[in-house]
DNA sequence: ATGGTCGACTTTCGA
């Protein structure tokens, strides 16, 4: 089973983007961020022409995320627990059926920028709630794996150039610190797991030429469970996807589990 | 050395 994760900026300007993308690379699960729309004006039908069926959590203007299948989809919750009060659309998760049921759960972690602040404090919240929800996830001991732009970088050689994100709150020592708490819960970061590629870089800014440069970073991760990353068989990021037309400022990294 | 780009949706914010 083939599950990718995609953060593509606006599915109204990205929809020529992800159809061809999805038709090329023929994930059984997608799992979209910032589709910066709402449930009632995302393009379901063009996907569902695919093959998909759609899950969505959206909002108006930011953040939204969704999840397309082409597998059945069950149990589908919407909304990160732990805050009743935060409105931002940046979690969804689903059961997909197959010969074994996989539990998906989609994110969009917050920025955190500028740093220190109220939105560094948040993102800081945010990741302690998701921590929470990770425990959980391992505790019920399911074939589960997290997915999506974590906005974090969680080492030096997860950027070109390091120095230029030292007080950014992707790269900051207490936003890396609450990163490794949650993955030495006991998750495998897929694409550690599996490449060997010296420069895995997930986004490259559209500003001064970052992607013509090569300078990038790896913000989108696949966490697993143990019972999930016995499954693993390789993780890949579709780099090439930034240099094609109109493209998101990230690519797609995707897994292959044994399922 | 410095300024630079998108998307959504309005005059400006979020990234």
């Amino acid at each position: 089973m083939k599950i990718a994760t995609f953060n593509i900026n606006g599915i109204k300007a990205r929809l020529p983007a992800l159809l061809a993308w999805l038709e090329e690379g023929k994930p059984d699960v997608a799992i979209l961020q910032e589709i910066k729309s709402l449930d009632e004006t995302f393009p379901r039908e063009p996907i569902e022409d695919l093959g998909y069926s759609i899950e969505t959590h959206g909002q108006k203007s930011f953040n939204g995320v969704a999840i397309l299948s082409r597998l059945p989809l069950e149990d589908v919750t919407r909304g990160l627990p732990g805050d009743d009060n935060d409105d931002h659309a940046r979690w969804i998760e689903a059961t997909v059926v197959g010969k074994q049921a996989l539990r998906i759960c989609g994110l969009y972690l917050p920025n955190g920028n500028p740093a220190p602040g109220p939105k560094y404090d948040y993102k800081l919240a945010w990741m302690e709630r998701l921590k929470k929800r990770a425990q959980a996830l391992l505790e019920s001991e399911e074939i589960a794996l997290m997915a999506g732009d974590f906005n974090i970088i969680p080492q030096s050689e997860d950027a070109a150039n390091p120095q230029n994100w030292t007080e950014d709150a992707l790269f900051l020592p207490e936003s890396r610190a609450a990163w490794r708490r949650i993955v030495n819960l006991g998750f495998t970061d897929a694409l550690r797991a599996t490449s060997t590629a010296p420069e895995t870089y997930t986004f490259w800014d559209y500003q001064a030429g970052a992607w013509e440069r090569n300078n990038g970073i790896r913000i989108d991760h696949f966490l697993l469970t143990p019972q999930c990353a016995d499954r693993l068989i390789t993780c890949e990021i579709d780099s090439h996807v930034r240099g094609r037309e109109k493209p998101s400022d990230h690519v797609p990294v995707w897994v292959e589990l044994d399922l």
